[in-house]
DNA sequence: CAAATATAATTAACATTGTTAATATATACA
DNA sequence: TGTATATATTAACAATGTTAATTATATTTG
């Protein structure tokens, strides 16, 4: 039956939306089955009828927040000059995101799932989001020889191992302690893997400083 | 009373002893409060005659795990010449004990924290654990000219924000999905940062890639 | 040494969690 | 309309952290 199918995407839709909003709001310490489904305006068994379990829906909230952070990343670097300096802009902005909303960091990175088996395409999502929401800004830059291309994966790489350690200690054990040092460090660290070292910003996220 | 105190003492170190031995096997997943009062052999409610919560327990085995792990890691490296390999080896001894013991890995970087207010001590802990286990080979450089004293701090928070990324991402998301490719990364990301760029490693540490 | 008191340890109990089984309700079809 | 099926809800379970009540154990005091 087709109508059953859209019925049942219905149905999931809510549970998924709920499921959203508590974790950008209180975050991923105040999810729990009965919390969700009272949002969404079921019973809490009603949500095993559409998931295997609640892992099973928060894994699913991934795909959204990655599009909806692109999103994010997009409308807050559009004004800045395409290159190197728009790729500095959009891992600024990658790192707001996540600063403004931690419940989606620690779903992203620090939540930890059940069975990894089935989940390999929501790992791959969450391992890939810096370069995904960098894609089309790297993409611009080898087609300018604004950098050569056997630096790309090196870039990707180092920028994804530092911007996860710097939001992972900032979010999870306060260092450093104050908002602005922590953009400073962020600043450095960027500026130093792209090589713009001399630096001083110019571009627009420096407002975020604070 | 001197009996007193030192017998409160025993009995914080059976729980204590308790907590990291569960740490370090099963991980902080199977942490519970009777598993905990099993282990030591008392009932769960007698915790809270030593402890405020199982929080204020878990993080006291910080201190214990950060001195093993200096250990260790000087157990790993004395051999290496001292230098600039010798930061390297340590780096990847330290990357090593947690990969060895997930479990202290999530203690460390993942655990949530209740209250941060009284427990700043411990997150300072973590937060220098690195730089703790580096010191003595950072002043050996320094001592030497082996490396410009004003890009001392630069290097450290460089390799702190690198190998708790990389660590993260391998141990919490299966990213890189094998061991030998992780440790490929961990070795580009730590030359790159100490500028061993040319690199082919001989130091001991290579052993470990599998 | 024995009784009274203080201290420490245990069991009982509660609220909250995820999940499953049993039951009730709504929908589809004859 | 009445029966079969699908879906939603309540009840129940086991495990969790924590606190209160209770029991056992030391310690002090006569």
């Amino acid at each position: 039956m087709k109508n059953k199918e859209i019925q049942e995407k219905r149905m999931k839709e809510y549970f998924i939306q709920a499921t959203k909003s508590i974790l950008k709001g209180e975050g991923l310490k105040s999810i729990s089955v009965r919390n969700i489904a009272d949002q969404a305006g079921y019973s809490y068994a009603t949500l095993y009828n559409y998931f295997k379990d609640v892992n099973d829906l928060i894994f699913l909230c991934v795909n959204d927040f990655q599009e909806e952070c692109k999103l994010f990343v997009i409308s807050k670097t559009k004004k800045t000059p395409k290159g190197l300096d728009r790729i500095k802009d959009t891992v600024f902005a990658y790192i707001s995101y996540f600063v403004e909303y931690p419940g989606i960091f620690d779903l992203f990175y620090l939540a930890r799932v059940g069975d990894f088996g089935n989940k390999q395409t929501t790992i791959n999502v969450i391992s890939n989001s810096l370069d995904d929401v960098c894609e089309s800004e790297w993409n611009y830059c080898i087609s300018r020889n604004l950098l050569p291309i056997e630096k790309l994966d090196s870039f990707k790489n180092q920028l994804k191992y530092a911007v996860i350690g710097l939001l992972l200690l900032y979010l999870n054990r306060r260092t450093p302690d104050s908002y602005s040092e922590f953009m400073d460090q962020a600043n450095f660290q960027i500026d130093n893997i792209l090589g713009l070292n001399n630096s001083n910003r110019t571009s627009t996220s420096i407002k975020n400083e604070n």
